[in-house]
DNA sequence: CTAATCACCTGAAGGC
DNA sequence: TGCCTTCAGGTGATTA
């Protein structure tokens, strides 16, 4: 479900809200949800940060971290008190304060991990797409020597993190680049225009919210409105926005891509 | 190094 | 109504 887009908006939303709060009890109700990664217990201390590094949720409790990866259909979700629903409901915080901090997931994919150790798990990620230390030049210098197509170069988040399904597809057609164009069949014109498209494409979500198109929910539970300025995802067979033919879907990387065959023709041998 | 497939899970939607 | 298939915003392991 949720990309970095999605992610932050709910980092910020946390920070608004369960800043400072101190947990008095952590309730897991589907086991694998929560990993208490080298036996870490539970620690029952103040939220002293929140952050994001590209799709994790990163809390600060005490002297450890509770980091979370909401994957396909998390939902971490702040409730002011009072009785909430259980449905798909697999860890619950409770605060002090009486608030609580809700992880529903229905597919049980995401996870909440409980460690000392927060690089253990952020190590292995590329740098996070909105660092400012993510530049042009750096971006060419990921993909200098590479030859896979550069719809898997940019999903795979050992390389740059926080780009998933939906924005790939956005940044591929905004750029003018065919998902399965390969890493070496890029001009120096387009590598500038994807990285120009990333940046671009990831902060004009983050205004908007996130994009909701079936159950993504902020912090607060509200819905984002990215999903109105979509240009080609979930617009199969729908006129591009630029030349009027049919958006194309088709079945690359194990995933649904949307492209427009015209505005995004793939370029040299592959 | 690259690519394809599977596994992890549940629910919604569409075909018949 | 109900059964079956397909698909979904993610990622790690395994296999060629």
């Amino acid at each position: 479900m949720p990309e970095l887009p999605e992610v932050e908006v709910i980092v910020r939303e946390l920070r608004q809200t369960v800043m400072n709060e101190e947990i008095t009890d952590i309730k897991v109700l589907w086991k694998k949800s929560l990993v208490r990664h080298h036996d870490h217990q539970p620690v029952f201390a103040e939220i002293k940060d929140i952050r994001r590094y590209g799709k994790f949720i990163i809390l600060q409790v005490g002297h450890v971290f509770l980091l979370v990866h909401l994957r396909m259909s998390g939902k971490l979700i702040v409730h002011q008190g009072g009785p909430f629903s259980r449905k798909h409901l697999r860890v619950y915080i409770t605060f002090r304060s009486g608030k609580s901090l809700l992880f529903y997931d229905p597919r049980k994919f995401g996870r909440m991990y409980l460690t000392a150790d927060a690089q253990q798990f952020l190590s292995p990620l590329g740098m996070d797409a909105l660092d400012p230390g993510f530049s042009g030049r750096e971006f060419a210098r990921l993909l200098a020597g590479k030859n896979s197509r550069i719809k898997s170069f940019l999903l795979d988040q050992h390389h740059l993190a926080g780009l998933g399904n939906i924005y790939t597809d956005e940044c591929l057609y905004r750029a003018g680049v065919h998902p399965q164009t390969r890493i070496s069949n890029l001009s120096e014109r387009e590598v500038a225009l994807l990285f120009r498209a990333i940046k671009k494409t990831l902060q004009g979500a983050i205004e908007h919210m996130g994009t909701t198109l079936a159950d993504y929910r902020t912090a607060e539970g509200k819905k984002g409105r990215h999903q109105r300025f979509l240009k080609v995802y979930d617009r199969e067979q729908k006129p591009c926005f630029r030349c009027k033919n049919p958006v194309e879907k088709k079945w690359i990387n194990g995933r649904g891509t949307h492209f427009c065959p015209v505005c995004q023709p793939l370029k040299g041998k592959s």
